[in-house]
DNA sequence: TTGACATGTGCATTTCCATGCACACATCAT
DNA sequence: ATGATGTGTGCATGGAAATGCACATGTCAA
């Protein structure tokens, strides 16, 4: 039992990751989609394309970068990002294999519920 | 491009979705812990083992819920919650494998950057 | 040097969501 | 019937994060 609660201690420690909590938020999502359709490209290439401030894309392009989704380098005076996608299907890899593991280990495989079912007087 | 611009729109859609979002909310992940320790539990027994207000427990069970995580049965005057967790494996799976053929399709296998390097005039 | 361009950061504002308190509804016991 | 228990919902509040503006920094061209 104190196995099982470290399990589960260890689930939501991985679920809590700056991963997840990148990709949650839309706008973020749409900084990764505009990435994704243009490849390669500047801070204010992107903000051309979304309604939000350039500063603002600014911390989006910071957050996705500390999650490890994409990744920025200097080109002169602009800053170039790109999507890292080895980093983003890895990341989620991992977080599967050990969510599965430890779910498996955890609340064996029967967490089953009847799906309607009225407690009846015996 | 547009195939691209449309690959792109799926993964958005993809990573949009109520899973990820009831996965990033640090007391929900407590609620899906004591629910993993525990087994199945109804709201009143969740919420005694945590600092929130039982209709707060009651709101990020119907989150859960929504998002496919967890399943609830009414049984009698309580209502009882319990993990999915072929779904949760599930729903991560698919999640993976559409973000995987759409990266690959998408943004070819080469995403890569420089660490550093500074333009130079040709 | 000067000016134009590109980006990042401090700060105030707004927006979204979790939280808590009531109250209403349903169920069981008496 | 009555009361007790368990749960869900409307509403107001608080807090954390996103947003936008202004300014500072750094880079390229003249």
């Amino acid at each position: 039992m104190t196995a099982r609660a470290r399990a589960a201690a260890r689930i939501v420690e991985l679920l809590d990751a700056p991963l997840l909590r990148a990709l949650t938020e839309p706008a973020r999502l749409e900084v990764l989609r505009a990435l994704l359709v243009s490849g390669p490209a500047d801070v204010g290439a992107i903000a051309r394309t979304l309604p939000q401030h350039r500063s603002v894309i600014t911390r989006h392009l910071q957050t996705l970068e500390a999650a490890g989704v994409v990744r920025g380098a200097r080109e002169g005076r602009r800053h170039v990002y790109a999507i890292d996608g080895a980093a983003l299907v890895g990341g989620l890899e991992r977080l599967l294999g050990e969510v599965r593991d430890l779910t498996a280990a955890c609340c064996p495989p029967t967490d089953l519920i009847p799906a309607t079912r009225l407690r009846r007087r015996p």
